[in-house]
RNA sequence: GGAGGGGUACUCAAGCGGUCAACGAGGGCAGACUGUAAAUCUGCUGGCUCUGCCUUCGCAGGUUCGAAUCCUGCCCCCUCCA
């Protein structure tokens, strides 16, 4: 294990806050395996790079030889973290909790250990409760105090609607922490509350208070709002390689170096290098963002696949070439029709559209080509043997072949 | 239990009997400019068999030639009093 300032400098780096240092270093000197707690709840099915953050810091904690327990709230997601919502959330079926979990499970190794990590249910525990226990558990705070809670406080101040059972939200997950034992746990600034309600839990119970280690949260594509599904600006896990380089690529320069903070695997003197390298301006901001691009992808898929990204997205829009495994080629047999139309083609043969008018609309806008010659009829008869290019702006392209 | 306020499109928010598919803002999409950046400018933004037709203003009825706008009942939210 390494000193207890070389782990500090590892826990600290990229962290919003840490409370209480003081405590952290007296854990960590008691040179034992610490118990790391950090919860995600199925409600979603899909991670994304915002989650990602607590995942990198959680493997920083494993490299340092902790404990690391990744607890998924299968029994909070069926209320719901109301944190920073400003409204309450609508409650997610046991079906798809479940189901969620399972792709969990799966996505968290593609940045933790396997064999080192530790996942837990809340169900386990709190499925347990009865009446009298929640009872119990809901007496150990006051509503005052609860209402203190920024997004409680905003909602109540503005006539918004709360009710009784999001009370009961970080109850329950400051329950985990007492059940798990935990030393530290994990979360985003948005988290504070809750994590703290852990450590009052925890003294209550007599147990060491675990300290808390809140990490920033991570704007999503639009550079303002945090990475979030409902905000639909987020990086998905799991989309494809050349849609998660085309996200990456398309985060403004200044979001890109906090992607490299909280995201990126480099070392830290490395990433300062970069930045100095900008402000001499010998460098594009576009070629360090390439790099960061092809860091993710490498992750999430493997070596290989970054660099082919790379390579695609280079081709395509720098060198403004066609490449040929970017497009999706679909080979359609128009039937009994002779001459498909372009509206045809779009929304039943291809279905990039559901909507007519909106295909109108893009015709009218000039969005939509054919071997670059923009559209201007919605009975335009498409090529019926040969293979054409199809444009949909500048973000959807099928290479098409009519037989 | 009582009194009052409110529920409008993805979100916020006007409208308060016809000219309303519904002002405005945000978001989204497209075009221009670019580094598929950002910022900026312009246009579009319910659906359809699209110079017309159909469905939307919490839900269900009613009044009227005509309702998002008026009436009745119901559901939901907020505030104050108890």
């Amino acid at each position: 294990m390494k000193n207890i300032d070389e782990q500090l400098k590892i826990i600290r780096h990229g962290a919003s806050e840490i409370i209480q240092e003081d405590d952290l270093i007296e854990k960590l000197k008691s040179n034992k395996k610490l118990v790391i707690k950090a919860g995600l709840d199925p409600t979603m099915p899909d991670m994304h790079l915002g989650h990602t953050v607590v995942l990198n810091k959680l493997k920083q904690f494993q490299d340092l030889g902790h404990d690391v327990v990744f607890l998924i709230g299968d029994y909070t997601a069926s209320i719901g973290d109301p944190s920073g919502r400003d409204i309450t959330r609508p409650s997610v079926d046991s079906a798809t909790i479940k189901k969620n979990s399972q792709v969990f499970q799966k996505e968290i190794y593609k940045i933790l250990s396997k064999d080192k990590t530790r996942i837990e249910f809340n169900s386990k525990w709190l499925g347990k409760f009865n009446g009298i226990d929640l009872i119990s558990l809901a007496s150990s705070y006051t509503v005052a105090r609860m209402l203190e809670r920024d997004d409680f406080d905003k909602r109540y101040k503005a006539n918004k609607p709360i009710s009784i059972h999001e009370f009961l939200y970080p109850l329950l997950q400051a329950y985990d922490s007492v059940h798990l034992k935990a030393d530290i746990e994990l979360g985003g600034t948005d988290q504070k509350f809750n994590l703290l309600l852990g450590r009052k839990l925890q003294e209550q119970k007599g147990i060491s208070p675990q300290v808390c280690i809140m990490m920033p949260l991570l704007e999503g594509l639009d550079g303002i709002k945090k990475m979030s599904k409902s905000y639909d600006n987020y990086i998905s896990i799991s989309d494809k390689p050349n849609d998660m380089f085309g996200k990456v690529m398309s985060i403004n320069d200044d979001l890109m170096w906090k992607y490299f903070d909280l995201l990126s695997a480099l070392p830290l003197d490395e990433i300062t290098t970069l930045k100095g390298s900008i402000d001499k301006n010998n460098a594009n901001p576009r070629d360090i963002k390439l790099k960061l691009a092809e860091e993710l992808v490498a992750r999430f898929y493997s070596k290989n696949i970054g660099s082919e990204c790379m390579d695609n997205f280079i081709n395509r829009f720098s060198n403004k070439q066609v490449t040929n495994d970017i497009l999706a080629e679909l080979v359609k047999k128009a039937k009994n029709i002779e001459n498909i139309d372009i509206m045809m083609l779009l929304t039943k043969e291809l279905k990039t559209f559901d909507s007519t008018s909106e295909v109108r609309r893009l015709i009218k806008q000039g969005a939509i080509k054919i071997n670059d010659n923009p559209i201007n009829a919605i009975d335009h008869k498409c090529p019926n043997n040969e293979e054409f290019l199809l444009k949909v702006g500048k973000k959807i392209a099928y290479k098409v072949t009519i037989k």
